[in-house]
DNA sequence: CCGATATACTTGAGACGTCAACTAAACTAT
DNA sequence: ATAGTTTAGTTGACGTCTCAAGTATATCGG
């Protein structure tokens, strides 16, 4: 089953590519896309660590440097004071819409070097039902 | 393109699973069954690294693990002083028999929760293409 | 109202893997 | 031979993520 294997080198090339261009994690993407999808831009951390499956301190040590970068703020909740959300600044989202394109093509590069499109209609079909509630969007808004 | 995302988790889940019940890294597990399919159960670094997908000082180090776990041991070459193998032991041989069956069932547990039969392998298919030259065995021997 | 339990989040220690720099051996071409 | 280049492998510094433990707030059952 080297199906596994195989994907991270796929998502390595893509990080490294992301890395080099942007300076930006694929998880941090993944978490600056996440929220710029959410209801005012902002998610509380649990529920952000969920979107992008990484554990409750993973998420706070990602934030913690998307935070020293500008592209993300605390925001503190009223009703509950356990919770912190983060919040997508507006840098942030400026920083997302310059690196999403490159991203984008870069995976489609991949891809598409090893499949037709129908063959990539299919994959995706099967390969969504793993993250059940995914919502396969890929852009900023 | 969250397949990439969803795919992380299961390898994640895989790997916990692994690292739980017998002490064994997704990556150490790979390494020892490529290394049950080699030649006289031993291949170079260089080599090694190239099938498992890691780089040179990735397998440097996980090496190292598994050979103070004294389930790989070093060999020299006769013909070229530069290169090391790395061979797999008896006891290395023993560790992966153990291993694998577990580890095959939650592969197939994973899923198989998520695809029929024709599902899979169309995927298999498909995914296998990502890593040409993938020999697609799965046990050792 | 209060103790028990659950939830949100942070922190310290450590595992794993990367890159860049380095050593050493081996070809290559003059 | 010998200087230059390529190849095999290791090492140090670092990034990222996990787990276990800890703090603080919320909620639930009596």
């Amino acid at each position: 089953m080297n199906y596994l294997r195989s994907h991270s080198a796929l998502t390595r090339e893509l990080n490294a590519q992301l890395v080099a261009e942007h300076g930006l994690t694929l998880n941090d993407y993944e978490v600056l896309l996440t929220l710029s999808h959410a209801e005012e831009r902002a998610l509380r951390r649990v529920d952000l660590a969920q979107e992008v499956l990484l554990t409750a301190s993973g998420i706070t040590r990602l934030l913690d440097g998307l935070e020293r970068a500008g592209w993300v703020e605390k925001r503190s909740c009223a009703s509950d004071a356990r919770v912190t959300y983060a919040a997508l600044t507006d840098a942030g989202y400026d920083k997302l819409r310059e690196a999403a394109p490159v991203h984008i093509e870069g995976v489609r590069r991949v891809f598409a070097t090893h499949f037709s499109d129908d063959e990539l209609e299919t994959l995706g079909a099967l390969l969504g039902r793993l993250a059940e509630g995914d919502p396969g969007a890929c852009q900023p808004d």
